[in-house]
DNA sequence: TTGAAAGCGCTAACAC
DNA sequence: GTGTTAGCGCTTTCAA
């Protein structure tokens, strides 16, 4: 037997692969019925099954998901867009999509946007063209031509790393603001009176704003010095870092604190003040934002905010699953928080 | 007009998206017409494809590539996997077959295996059932039943990251015994002579294996010290680094450099040199590899092996797209070649 | 528990 | 340059 399919396989053109009626064919049965066994195994008898199993491997079928998914207007696949590949922190909330997802037995397709809302309408437009079973975007900021593709589109969506009022769909993140306005908080608690920040570009990047809108505030609050000198802007590399450092402590020497926008950022100052002789957290305070595994590894380790990377992405999955399964979430938007990480980079008063 | 669609869309099931023929009603043509103008713009006058553009974006409608895959055979996706998402190295490969594919009209479809071969299987099957353009993995290490069903596949395959003899198909990457070998040469020239080495896990991971291979074959090229005792094996993080030279210079202080297989391990290497004030590379040199961003940005920056991660991926995608086109690539097999930096954490001679 | 017929939305092949 | 016809390979619906 085996060897008539093969027989079979290598006479037919190579790209005539196997359909789901060879498989019928050679298991004696009809088609709908292999259709059964591999997507509702339990409508079939397991004598049935067996058989058809059989067949299945014996001629290697490899469903076609365009057919399937055609025909059933259920495709089994996410689509995530996040920022960029090159920041692990978003590698954590998609293994948090992945290992839920693939339980459920979907596949993740995934894009970067590079921080550009005109790519992001793109990918979004060039998702929807799969059919998804859900999306999952990064941030809150979107498009008038992306939001009105999504509306159209009627597919479960999920806006992640932000807490904002007026999600499109369902939210899972935390406040960008609340956790860097605790941040100042905890610095002015320790004394810090001059604190400067470093923010990532804000351009089209809520998250970035967010976090500086909770820095302002709270510099505000605890009467900390305001100064515009005191606010820089640079996108996340330990180069910057270092740069963006440099740049401060020599046009204020009076500052007694950075805080950086993410960790990147922070280590790099970190790495730069070394390099200058600057004590840290003797001559200043750093801290960061994100609690990458550097943070906790260079000396001093760095003072940081905890965020919930990898559950961001697994409630997101769920709530899609959830969704995707007839039921409504009971909470579309999920708060999952944040955490101060106090460590030798600052000093505790 | 306009309201005449929005009507129509909000009577009609929400799921009922706007199809082909909708948009050829309304711009009196007929459905193949719409298709060549998205398709193949050039073979529709000027005069139908302003009316049908004038249409598609009235309707709001987006193809169903489900529906056009399925009738014309062809995805424009490709399948990439790789082993995580966690690790910006491969980060950096996934940008540059973005940048490429995008660029010709293709998309990616992402997948991690987790270094793990079982897992690698599931998701070429599943990726297969997708019917990509063609597919992308990392490394030559993989299954019997992967390569069968590769094999069966007949559609374009790249394995990147090695430079093995027997690829499936095409093949592009750089040697990884050859560049492990050349550190230690680099080390040996330096006057290294007990030069220990750490490895990322040797199983199922054909590129470790390699760089582990290279390591003992210098070692006895150049008559330097070997001992099993000079060897460990650490998973990639910072503080498996740590640990592991730690445990190194513990068991054996005569140990004069430390070669790891990754940036990451010694970057926690150096860390630990510096907590217990171990001098490098005065008391003990370190060698790293990848020549990630955090290898120039510490102090003393780290000697390690630059290899074209970002151009490995580009290059892996000019190939299947020169497949896909029907052209046979003069060169399946690319090797891209490394480089020695040499930076502060050895000393020159 | 299994099957037959119809059709998912699009494009290849062939007209005109 | 444009249209008609006939599937692509699967699943839904309805029937047995």
């Amino acid at each position: 037997m085996n060897e008539d399919v093969t027989r079979r396989r290598s006479a037919r053109q190579k790209h005539a692969a196997v359909r789901i009626e060879d498989v019928a064919r050679l298991a004696g049965v009809s088609a709908i019925t292999i259709s059964r066994t591999i997507n509702k195994p339990d409508t079939v008898s397991e004598a049935t099954r067996k058989i058809v199993w059989e067949a299945i491997e014996e001629t290697g079928y490899i469903p076609n998901q365009l057919a399937g998914g055609l025909a059933s207007r259920r495709t089994r696949t996410v689509g995530v867009i996040i920022p960029t590949v090159v920041n692990s922190i978003f590698a954590d909330k998609v293994q948090g999509m992945t290992d839920v997802l693939h339980a459920a037995g979907y596949q993740l397709l995934l894009a970067n946007s590079g921080y550009s809302p005109e790519a992001e309408t793109e990918l979004v437009a060039a998702f929807l063209s799969q059919r998804p079973s859900g999306l999952v975007l990064t941030g809150v900021t979107h498009s008038d031509r992306t939001r009105r593709l999504l509306q159209n589109s009627d597919i479960p969506i999920v806006e992640t790393w932000s807490m904002d009022d007026g999600p499109l769909d369902m939210l899972v993140g935390f406040s960008n603001r609340d956790a860097s306005h605790a941040m100042v908080a905890y610095l002015a608690g320790c004394g810090y009176r001059r604190i400067a920040f470093v923010s990532a570009p804000v351009l089209n990047n809520d998250r970035a704003a967010e976090r500086l809108r909770g820095y302002l505030e709270a510099v505000d609050e605890f009467g900390l010095a305001r100064d515009q000198g005191l606010i820089r802007e640079a996108f996340f590399t330990l180069d910057n870092g270092s740069k963006a450092f440099a740049d401060l402590v020599a046009a204020d020497p009076s500052i007694d604190a950075a805080f950086f926008a993410n960790d990147v950022l922070a280590a790099g100052a970190l790495f730069e003040a070394e390099r200058r002789g600057i004590r840290v957290p003797d001559d200043i305070a750093i801290a960061g934002f994100d609690d990458i595994d550097l943070a906790g590894a260079v000396t001093p380790a760095l003072t940081t905010v905890r965020i919930p990377r990898y559950e961001i992405g697994a409630e997101a999955a769920r709530l899609l699953l959830e969704r995707i399964a007839g039921r409504a979430p009971d909470r579309p938007v999920v708060d999952l928080g944040f955490e101060i990480v106090a460590r030798g980079s600052t000093r505790t008063r």
